[in-house]
RNA sequence: GGGAGAUUAGCUCAGUUGGUUCAGAGCACCUGCCUUACAAGCAGGGGGUCACUGGUUCGAGUCCAGUAUUUCCCACCA
């Protein structure tokens, strides 16, 4: 069959998923081999595959890939998570389009919407993530609000409210007005803005005082509950007993003095409004003052604030000034910057809020989380998040776990008045109540769960248990736990990794992983951040069609070293598409030989012996490579050494000449070569290795490439591999030569290499003048004198070689050339030279140091010598 | 306010214990080529005071201090 001169990724890609999954290659179960596990950062259900992604699976998919090329037994499982605020808002927006308010719905049949969604577009993600060769065992794909999840995150609520690590407090939360739920603190995203500090003065009651504060919150004014000052700040001392009088609303608040008040900061007076504040609440329980709560949930003005009720809090801050200016309150206004936090998923503006929650005790199960990263028990890639880690752990706070929400896990909490009984089951709650209010009579009906859900990540946490069904049996787990790494990006360092570990020394007493590799985040050529405002997010399925899977593949690991962020650039993807053909190219060629029964020549010998030498070579740096997860450089040294190595030398040092055969037994150990190549390549490339691999020989029923044993970085022959650099060295010099005189590759030119009577062991070393010869098109390459009629010369090493040509060359241009590398050369010696009469130096520094220094230096006086030979010469040609 | 990192070629980045295996790679660039696998290609080439200043050392891209620029994280003062 004739092979097209480009790559075609399309069918290939096809053939070989449906391959793979045909013969169950991805599907791993419990055996003597060693495991190696990894689970999937579970994407949300409402999500599409994008460049992230990308990112993030692939480097997976290498990892596991070359797991079970070494024979490991080979685990990636995959899922989705709900996602619960993220997925309600999605849901909620798609039903207000239909016209359907939630609030019109009962909350079971919202949750049938919900799950419907759900059913709908869940999976989309994971069969994009087949586009991309995404070989996890799809028998185990699990869901966080699947039976064995949720019964999961059920036992393990109960489990923390019995230990008494699980708390219900009212206090002041992050709220999100427009999702209408409580957000824990590593879901609000802090980020500057531009505002305006109102300056407003309050009347002291009884008096024409005024006292004037600053704030950048007008329409909290009507929650202000007392005015505090700094006790140490003789301005206010006066104040002591007075009380203020709240502008426009009128209520009467007392002047109170607390350590908090910063005297630098505005006047120095600090409106206090216990209900929309963390501070002010805090100073509020010190002092005792009234809580007024101004706002609705949806941050709209309640009854309670008297005024503008039922409009925005923005609207009403402006109009609220207005009214403040209007009476002649309003000091001075200024402009502003401070820091307001976001929802993560709404953007919306939270509002400090005081509420009842549920929260987890972190102190109680954090201490040996902190402890086995710190000790590299769970090792950090890169190990600078290690810092970051430690300061989290360290200052952790309670999370607050309970969400205002439908979608999610209902938290398993059931209340009869006052009386809360925690149990996995409505029945086993009953139970508890018969027991503890010796009621017997109690029916399910008399229970009333708790309304709320869960923080999704109170069933991410448990992922890397829950996955192999760890809450209910051991036989999985014992195998695959812990998981070997974790591939995540660095902004859910606290939301789920950090939480992952306490988990898992909470419930497994054991890390859940060994090893975590944080990807950088995929940002545009410019550094900036991918997001569909900008329109700078590439469509990752429109990638892979437009440079196939491979392509997307290396480009996207070329430009990610470990822990950078990455910098996507179309070019990357490209020269992975490129590289593709490339090797579809070498295919090509190797497979247009006829064939002859030959043996080896003394250059195929070398050839063969040479590249197995690189490969081995490569190999163990790729090893090296892997153990620091450095993917980015291993793949560009595969990359350098089959274009470089294998396609632009190896290939046309055995190639035969046109049109002719080419011996079995070369032929044989070139199969076998690049055989090893695709097996090199193949968890980067696996698509188009496994064509290759195919197309290479006849392979058996099931025989596939995506197990072909990973080369092992044997030991290699490092003499052989510097005698064919430098025979290299040679043939590039003699290339360059025939550029800067013009000459053509393919020019019958009369070229001839006379080598100084020093390459002995160079000329010796057997097929080294087949391959100068071959691969310099030279009429002849000996050893001889190399006085007389040479015209070019030129030095590798410290060896001295002349090049006859039978042309003209420019004289000068070469002197000139010679002169300068003189001057390179003699500087250089006497900088050795300098090291060497120094005494401190030759004393104090280690004997293998100086002996090398001695022996540099020696060889740089070889040079000189030779270039002052050559110079003699050139001048005489004159 | 506290903390962590970064600064090496036009761009993106390597550079492990101080010593030409140290000044590298890929891309970009320049020159010449449709050479019988590949123009998504072939051959060759140029390019950096390693941010700045000082120090330690026989010797500093590498260690120390300071300066500048910059990225990020945490906290949050109204």
């Amino acid at each position: 069959m004739e092979l097209s001169t480009k790559y075609s990724p399309e069918e290939i890609e096809d053939k070989w998923y449906g391959e793979w999954l045909k013969h169950k290659c991805f599907s791993s179960t419990p055996d003597e081999r060693e495991a190696y596990s990894v689970v999937i950062p579970p994407p949300n259900v409402t999500g599409l595959l994008h460049m992230g992604h990308m990112l993030n699976n692939t480097i997976q998919d290498v990892l596991i890939r070359k797991a079970r090329q070494e024979g490991k037994n080979a685990c990636w499982v995959p899922g989705t998570d709900h996602a619960s605020i993220a997925t309600e808002a999605k849901v909620v927006k798609m039903l207000r389009e239909k016209g359907i308010k939630k609030s019109d719905l009962t909350r079971e049949k919202f949750l049938e919407y919900a799950w419907e969604w759900k059913e709908e577009y869940g999976g989309i993600i994971l069969k994009q993530l087949q586009k991309l060769g995404a070989s996890c065992d799809w028998d185990r794909t699990a869901f966080t609000m699947d039976e064995v999840r949720s019964d999961a995150v059920n036992k393990v609520f109960v489990d923390l409210y019995n230990k008494g690590k699980l708390y219900r407090k009212k206090r002041i939360v992050n709220w999100d007005p427009e999702a209408l739920t409580v957000l824990s603190n590593e879901e609000v995203i802090y980020g500057h803005e531009n505002s305006r500090l109102y300056k407003v003065k309050y009347q002291i009651e009884g008096t024409n005082d005024f006292i004037t504060i600053a704030t950048t919150r007008p329409e909290t004014i009507p929650g202000d509950t007392a005015i505090a000052v700094n006790p140490n700040d003789p301005r206010y001392a006066k104040m002591k007993g007075k009380k203020a009088i709240v502008p426009i609303i009128g209520r009467v608040v007392p002047i109170i003095f607390d350590d908090y008040v910063d005297v630098e900061f505005g006047t120095g007076a600090l409106k206090v409004t216990p209900a929309h504040d963390t501070n002010d609440f805090d100073i509020g329980e010190r002092h005792n003052l009234e809580v007024v709560d101004v706002f609705n949930d949806n941050g709209t003005m309640s009854e309670a604030a008297g005024v503008y009720v039922g409009e925005d809090r923005f609207i009403v801050r402006k109009k609220f000034a207005k009214d403040l200016d209007a009476a002649g309150y309003l000091m001075d206004t200024e402009d502003y910057q401070n820091n307001v936090g976001r929802s993560e998923r709404t953007n919306a503006v939270v509002e400090p809020r005081l509420s009842l929650q549920w929260y987890v005790d972190m102190k109680s199960i954090a201490a040996p989380a902190l402890e086995a990263v710190m000790s590299d028990e769970v090792e950090f890639f890169p190990k600078n998040q290690k810092n970051v880690y430690r300061h989290w752990m360290e200052n952790i706070r309670d999370w607050c776990i309970s969400r205002q929400l439908w979608w999610g896990h209902r938290i398993p909490a059931y209340y009869i008045g006052e009386d809360v009984f925690v149990a996995e089951t409505a029945e086993e709650a009953l139970n508890l109540a018969k027991v503890k209010t010796g009621n017997n009579n109690l029916t399910i009906s008399d229970l009333r769960q708790d309304e709320d859900v869960l923080d999704t990540w109170f069933s991410s946490w448990l992922w890397p248990i829950s996955v192999f069904d760890g809450f209910n049996s051991r036989e999985e787990l014992d195998y695959y736990y812990p998981t070997s790494v974790l591939v995540t990006g660095w902004d859910i360092i606290f939301l789920w990794v950090a939480r992952m570990v306490m988990a898992g020394y909470e419930w497994e007493g054991k890390r859940p992983f060994d090893h975590v590799y944080f990807t950088g985040m995929v940002r545009d050529k410019q550094r900036r951040k991918m997001s569909k405002s900008l329109g700078n997010s590439p469509d990752a399925l429109g990638l892979i069609s437009e440079y196939g899977a491979d392509g997307v593949r290396f480009g996207m690991l070329l430009s990610s070293p470990a822990g950078g962020d990455l910098l996507f650039d179309d070019k990357l993807v490209e020269q992975g598409r490129n590289f593709s053909n490339k090797i579809w190219n070498a295919l090509r060629l190797v497979k247009s030989w006829e064939l002859i029964d030959q043996p080896m020549s003394e250059l195929d010998a070398l050839s063969v012996e040479w590249i197995n030498n690189r490969l081995n070579q490569v190999a163990a740096e790729l090893e090296d490579n892997f153990k620091e997860y450095k993917l980015s450089e291993g793949l560009m040294s595969i990359y350098n050494f089959v274009w470089g190595d294998f396609c632009s030398w190896y290939l046309e040092m055995i190639k035969p000449d046109y049109q002719a055969p080419i011996g079995s037994e070369i032929l044989k150990e070139t199969v076998s070569i690049f055989t090893k190549i695709t097996a090199l390549l193949h968890p980067f490339m696996p698509f188009l290795t496994e064509e290759v691999f195919q197309q290479l020989e006849d392979r058996k029923q099931g025989e596939f490439c995506m197990f072909s044993a990973y080369p092992k970085g044997d030991h290699f022959d490092q003499k052989l591999i510097d005698m064919v650099t430098m025979g290299q060295d040679i043939v590039t010099n003699v290339r360059d030569i025939r550029n800067k005189n013009g000459l053509k590759m393919r020019d019958e030119l009369e070229l001839t290499i006379i080598a100084s009577s020093n390459s002995k062991a160079f000329m010796n070393t057997s097929g080294m003048k087949e391959f100068c010869t071959k691969m310099a098109i030279l009429s002849s390459f000996e050893l001889a004198d190399k006085e007389g009629q040479s015209q070019i010369g030129f030095i590798t090493g410290a060896e001295s070689l002349f090049v006859k040509l039978e042309i003209e060359i420019d004289v000068e241009a070469e002197l000139e050339e010679k002169q300068k590398d003189l001057v390179y050369q003699q500087g250089f010696v006497k900088s050795i030279q300098g090291k060497l009469s120094n005494d401190k130096f030759v004393s104090g520094a280690p004997a293998a140091v100086v002996d090398n220094e001695r022996k540099k230096l020696e060889d740089g006086l070889e040079r000189i010598k030779l270039l002052i030979q050559d110079i003699e010469r050139l001048e005489n040609m004159k």
